[in-house]
DNA sequence: GTGGGTGCAAATACTTTGCAACCGA
DNA sequence: TCGGTTGCAAAGTATTTGCACCCAC
């Protein structure tokens, strides 16, 4: 299947890139819908579906629906207990990680994802 | 709110403690039901969203359905990516990570989840 | 008796999909 | 023209919830 210019794949990539939080679908819908009046929800979730199939963008599952990240250098998440927001960790990737868990389950193992939870500095009372 | 005893989620903890899958929701309620013939699935996932909101077991999420596990001690997940299976992975859990995380992002950090993806041994031609 | 728990069904949340029209190569 | 893409709506999957009844304490 050859994969086809559209201007709504290619603006959604271009939203997704733009921004540094992870929006849901719905995000993106309401984003995209001010330039582009009619796109459809079907259409947002259809090519973000097809963009995290091909690599070009990153699904982040968790609580809640979907979250979507136009940064696909592997890196690790953060996830508010308080409000719910998702951030990026700057931190080193352990890749050393993957070796241990394949000895362990004699499984080929090719990736893993780290999600951190706790209270972000924005919930967090100052004082 | 005071919790009172029920078969139903007794039996419940003593399934899902029971077994070493990683079970959704539905296949509990399947497990349960020839012992409890008319428990319903809107009780499986009320009992099953309590005690992991208290501690007492686990909630996995990742793509398709929540799985349960009822071993509370942390430790690490893979995902087949083939047949979908989860599995644990016995290596040691990294805390140190946790406060590198919660330094990068001046955070609270209480935890964090790893996930690993690939072939699991079943799952891999063997040849 | 009182309040938490249950079964059942309806509702909700999120995501996918069928279809006819549309548009890029 | 051909086949991928879209908008729309309907369907599908997963989970939660309202309510009357039931049961543990």
């Amino acid at each position: 299947m050859i994969q086809k210019y559209s201007r709504q794949r290619e603006m959604l990539l271009e939203e997704l890139r733009a921004r540094k939080d992870h929006p849901t679908a719905d995000d993106i819908y309401a984003a995209l819908r001010s330039r582009i009046p009619n796109i459809s929800l079907g259409t947002v979730y259809r090519n973000l579906s097809s963009l995290s199939a091909s690599g070009q963008i990153t699904r982040i599952e968790g609580e809640g629906p979907d979250r979507f990240d136009g940064d696909v250098h592997p890196h690790y998440h953060f996830a508010c207990r308080h409000c719910g927001r998702v951030l990026d960790v700057d931190i080193d990737i352990d890749n050393a990680l993957d070796e241990r868990a394949a000895s362990s389950l004699r499984a080929q193992v090719d990736g893993h994802r780290v999600m951190f939870y706790g209270v972000c500095a924005a919930c967090r009372p100052s004082h």
